[in-house]
DNA sequence: GATGCATGTATGGTCTGACCATATTTGGTC
DNA sequence: GACCAAATATGGTCAGACCATACATGCATC
């Protein structure tokens, strides 16, 4: 992370915290750390890396903004400083943020949600996986008896295409795109009154990755995010 | 932060951090605050929200982890926290933390490139941007003296696929995968020793763009991508 | 008036030390 | 053995101080 402070004009000019990342870093390198495996305390880390308790707990809300620990306070073994996984909940929370800076527009987001999603069909046409959960989905959505809950079912089945692909990377791009967009999706169940089409898609894609049709599938993935959010998502591929 | 419905008794169950970084985000959402923006500064903050400075100080190492500010120290117009838009050189952190971790494999950092710089080429087989880009990186690879020289001006070559999209988020995607994978780049040039099959391939990758041939330009970025990376990218798509 | 240097000042960066809230651990009591 | 109170370790927060930096200001000089 040394590159956070923007400009490094001075090299030697690194600020405490960011020796801190960087020691964190290197020790979950070289000790072989990996999720479950607790950090020292704050105040223990800030005597090992001879820098005060602050400058410990801005890198731990660095990592933490990153996904990459969760601290829990009182005592005990779950307690203090541990190291997680959830690169999903940090991209949504960076998706978010440059949504409303402007800096993404939503219709980016939706052209890449699109891309992923039909990668990720393609490989689940290859593979067969992850059928059951979306039938399930499927039937789930059907059952539904608000936006809300329709909305959560469709949740699952497109997270269920995703994680088809076996890339954990896509996949938590893809829950992060997903999150980014949630609100919009509810606006698209009401405004359509109908959720007909929106299954009919549904059917369809998970048709046409039973039957292996991945070409087929992107298809219908490309149609299903254009009912879905009109005018927002081009012709994009 | 999600467990524990319920019991909204307790204020104290946000962080003071938190709240600080909910304040700005409404912050920029209603003053329409965007990139070049000021914020106020930290003790200013800190008054306003009725929080120590740690806690504003803390927010802020978020946002900065997150390429959302940037911080000067000193005096005049550019001092202070200053709204930016990083997203790539966040989501490097990210991806480099969870590659250490283990959370990610290479082969996911990889193969999610090629998806990105499949779809990328893809757009910019249609659209004929970037071209001009390319061919320049090309010519630099032609002269570079080392692989060091070499690897840098490849950065450029796919960073103008990347962009060739005309989507900021992919870009942005591609520059941090690109990053964390960017020592084996090296690696790769060492040991291939001979750099004309990578030159060969981009020379097929843009000649593909240029004729418009989609097909071609995919496939191309595949074999490349497999040279680069042997073993690691899958037959991907 | 223009120039240049000394001083002022606002800003982030860091540290210290204290106290609070929480949750487990410990140990004593029944 | 069960139960409850105290001890303790942990993160969360705060207040205040000082340093380093870099622009702003103003005075002295030309």
């Amino acid at each position: 992370m040394t590159e956070l402070g923007g400009q490094a004009r001075n090299p030697a000019r690194v600020r405490a915290f960011e020796g801190v990342l960087a020691r964190i870093e290197e020790r979950i390198a070289a000790d072989g750390l990996t999720v479950g495996d607790r950090l020292p305390g704050e105040r223990q880390l800030a005597e090992q890396l001879q820098v005060s308790r602050s400058s410990v707990r801005e890198a731990l809300r660095v990592l933490e903004s990153l996904g990459v620990v969760s601290s829990q306070v009182g005592r005990g073994p779950d307690a203090g400083a541990v190291l997680t996984s959830r690169p999903g909940s940090a991209l949504t929370g960076l998706l978010r943020l440059h949504l409303g800076l402007a800096t993404l527009s939503l219709r980016e987001v939706v052209d890449t949600r699109l891309m992923i999603e039909q990668w990720s069909a393609g490989h689940a046409a290859r593979s067969g996986a992850g059928l059951e959960t979306m039938a399930r989905a499927i039937a789930a959505m059907d059952a539904a008896r608000s936006p809300e809950e329709f909305v959560e079912h469709d949740v699952a089945f497109h997270a269920a295409i995703a994680e088809a692909s076996g890339n954990r990377l896509t996949s938590a791009i893809m829950q992060a795109l997903r999150g980014a967009v949630q609100r919009f999706a509810i606006d698209a169940v009401v405004r359509l009154g109908d959720t007909g089409g929106l299954q009919a898609d549904h059917r369809r894609i998970h048709d046409a990755i039973r039957d292996g049709d991945a070409a087929t599938a992107v298809e219908a993935i490309a149609v299903h995010l254009e009912r879905a959010y009109p005018s927002t998502a081009g012709p994009a591929s």
